[in-house]
DNA sequence: TTGTACATGTAATCAGTTACATGATTCT
DNA sequence: AGAATCATGTAACTGATTACATGTACAA
């Protein structure tokens, strides 16, 4: 197993200023493009769905929208001006939507896939309808392409970890196995939709299916 | 959905002074409690084993361990004593075992579920060997309810992202729900061994079953 | 009028990463 | 002799959590 890449930290991206933006900045910045909302928005929407699991709490939230904002990645908009307390509506501007892409379009690199596979699934949400369709598809085949030899990795330490561990180990090992190929499968069935339509020279029809709300 | 308990943080937890140990310093003295080792030892066991997802640095390591040296959970032998830079075997002392019992023998909740899977099944690891069958089980049987519980609301959002959200996010709630059900059927496959051998006096025999390496 | 939800923020603190410093020992 | 690996650590920085501060709008 490699060691963890160090990465550059620090170089230019695109329409920031300064250095990269953390996880937090880029789901903001995702949830922003999805629609515009205040940060009392996001705090409920972090508080009330499944997008827990990437938490924050308003401390952490609004300096990051902040800091977003200072970098003119979003805008906020005034409403109720009038109030001693304006409520704040965000959304992404120009350089925050290119910056947006760059981080969803970026290559799936094993690290991510063992550290950060819910980042890598935030990617995925944000990538639809940002990106065209090959980007998306480039995404799932390396994920699943990955995940599959990381479980080749994992696979290769059962011998040891049943010679030499408890039981519990093993099964947490069995469990870790498990996950990845589900995730690798789940990768390979959300690819399916991209390659069905290869014959057929008649356009539209089948592109024009996600246009559904 | 609940919001986030706030934990009590900073109060009693047996044979340590001062607040409670990271979620790193329990992982140490899990591994230590496996086997003594130096830090380089953990550093390496980091760096080259499935572990790697609890991962860290030197840089963490060394003050951790420095630390549950301070607080009498561990102590460390002189290895190569003449030497200039002697290596530190480190094992848990009486005190941090019990700290250890208590981290992995702590009831199962739901937060931990959404937000420390992977920490939840560390506890399980080390509970092997260290707390008696019972607890294992208890841990298992909690586990798997609340994990169950956890699908049925995610599963409650399924017809609303399905709805208002693009195809990518229904393709990643759908992802939640088959790794959580995963999960739970793995815990219940895993509390098999602690039913299985209910009647029939003779005892071995099926529970001699796993070593077969 | 009192409490709850709306709405935005700050300050103290903390754990961990990155990058570096230092030197010993063993292999080639 | 030089490189790789063993071995332990420190300092600066970062990003997040916790807990608190502040005040508005509205409903019981």
């Amino acid at each position: 197993m490699s060691d963890r890449t160090p990465a550059p930290r620090g170089s230019a991206d695109p329409g920031s200023s300064g250095r990269g933006l953390s996880a937090l900045g880029h789901a903001l910045l995702g949830l922003l493009h999805e629609q515009p909302r205040s940060g009392y928005d996001l705090c409920q929407l972090f508080a009330t769905t499944p997008m827990a699991r990437f938490s924050s709490s308003p401390g952490a939230i609004y300096p990051a929208l902040k800091q977003l904002d200072t970098r003119r990645l979003i805008v906020g908009t005034r409403e109720r001006a009038a109030s001693l307390r304006p409520r704040q509506v965000y959304r992404p501007t120009p350089a925050g939507l290119a910056a947006l892409t760059a981080w969803v379009s970026k290559p799936v690199t094993r690290d991510e896939v063992i550290f950060e596979a819910d980042l890598l699934m935030l990617r995925f949400v944000f990538m639809d309808g940002l990106v065209r369709p090959a980007v998306a598809r480039r995404f799932l085949e390396t994920l699943s392409g990955l995940v599959d030899a990381y479980v080749r990795e994992l696979e290769a330490f059962l011998p040891t970890v049943r010679a030499n561990s408890r039981r519990h180990g093993a099964l947490a090992l069995e469990h870790g196995v498990e996950r990845h190929r589900l995730l690798a499968e789940w990768a390979r069935r959300a690819l399916n939709p991209f390659k069905a339509p290869r014959r057929s020279p008649r356009k539209t029809t089948r592109t024009a299916r996600s246009r559904t709300t």
